[in-house]
DNA sequence: TTCGAAAGTTAGCGTACATTTACACCGATC
DNA sequence: GATCGGTGTAAATGTACGCTAACTTTCGAA
């Protein structure tokens, strides 16, 4: 409808992609669904991307930005290393509310590994999160608040490994599918593997608060 | 080509329709494929399935029965507890060679939970795995192997995001992605989670050939 | 004021795919 | 040896979708 010069529209069609790829699948959303949904028509999309494959590795990279922004953010909020360490685990993109909707387009390009294209960018993703993970695990480390029993990289996979697995549940929406009756939480399991034999005196509830804000 | 009763057909069919489905997922397998895969035109297919839905739910069922069946014969052939418990974890169908490509049936279920009636197979499984490893983690509890610390319903769910979350990263082939540089792999984390302190002491590695056989 | 580049539209092309219609063949039962 | 139920096929239908060609509108700089 209105006007938009090439740089915004070009933002404003990925942002509109990433949530419909998210909510219908990289097969499932159509061109012209997309079109509809950013108000304009569908040759405006091959104006600005080369194909839907591209558009989709376009959406990929982005939801990677988001999710590591976001994720930096919420490290960067809390400044006691009990704290972020609790973050590290509560505010995993594919755990909160906020990244979990988006998250889909990453697990929607994992199901795409025999196009190469696709697959070097979603590697490339995991392994930049990876990296991610593993340097905080070893700034936890040489704090003193995690045990070294193991290196923060095995560490950091476990946790990516947790946090994905998670990640794929939730929308399934299986009760009880991360709490017991007793309200121990998946996340707790996770805590004590990370503080060791420290998680029992250490102790607090991890946050609630990480679940919902951004 | 050859001439089959109809229940006969009907198995083929869908055991080519798990292969098809795991290789290119729901949307990327096509009627036509699945047809020539099995030797068979077109509407035959339909002569046996309402659609390409009512297979692919099928198919979902049929790799849920597949799955927890091989897992219950690999519990079956380790008596001895600790065994049992490592096969619990290594025996993973979603981590095992021969499962793992079956399983992208229900990892590609998982992706289209807009439809009620995939969704509704699909939770249908996941509670059935978790109620099937929730029954071997309280078994290992009252034979004294596994610490109580935490529920086996927890305790079950946990093992359940860990295996699923570690078996959508297999197939990027990252490398590294499950073994550090030391040798340390994200199944010996788990046992010791699992194992409570008592890993330490046991202490024995998991074993390796239950990665290759069935 | 004009004019040209950039942003947008309408209308369709070609194809791939799920599903169906109409017909042929086989083999057992009467 | 005709008939009937069940297994199979060839061919087509409708439609949804990715993508494009050709044309129009807007806007800012000269």
């Amino acid at each position: 409808m209105t006007r938009l010069p090439a740089a915004k529209r070009r933002e404003q069609l990925l942002d509109t992609a990433v949530a419909l790829f998210a909510e219908k699948g990289y097969g499932g959303a159509t061109t012209a669904e997309l079109a509809k949904a950013a108000g304009v028509t569908e040759p405006i999309i091959y104006r600005h991307f080369e194909s839907k494959k591209t558009l989709f590795i376009a959406a990929i990279e982005r939801t990677g930005e988001m999710v590591t922004q976001t994720w930096e953010r919420q490290m960067r909020t809390a400044h006691d290393p009990a704290h972020r360490l609790r973050r590290l685990i509560g505010a995993n993109p594919m755990v909160m509310e906020r990244g979990r909707g988006f998250y889909r387009v990453i697990v929607q390009a994992m199901m795409e590994i025999a196009d190469p294209d696709i697959l070097a960018a979603i590697q490339e993703h995991i392994i930049s999160l990876h990296r991610f993970v593993a340097r905080e695990v070893a700034l936890a480390q040489d704090e003193g608040h995690v045990s070294k029993y193991y290196s923060p990289e095995i560490t950091a996979w476990t946790l990516l490994h947790l946090g994905l697995g998670y990640g794929m549940m939730e929308p399934l929406g299986i009760k009880g599918h991360a709490e017991d009756e007793r309200g121990v939480r998946v996340r707790d399991l996770i805590e004590r593997l990370m503080l060791g034999d420290k998680a029992r005196t250490t102790g607090e509830r991890a946050e609630r608060s990480v679940h919902h804000d951004d």
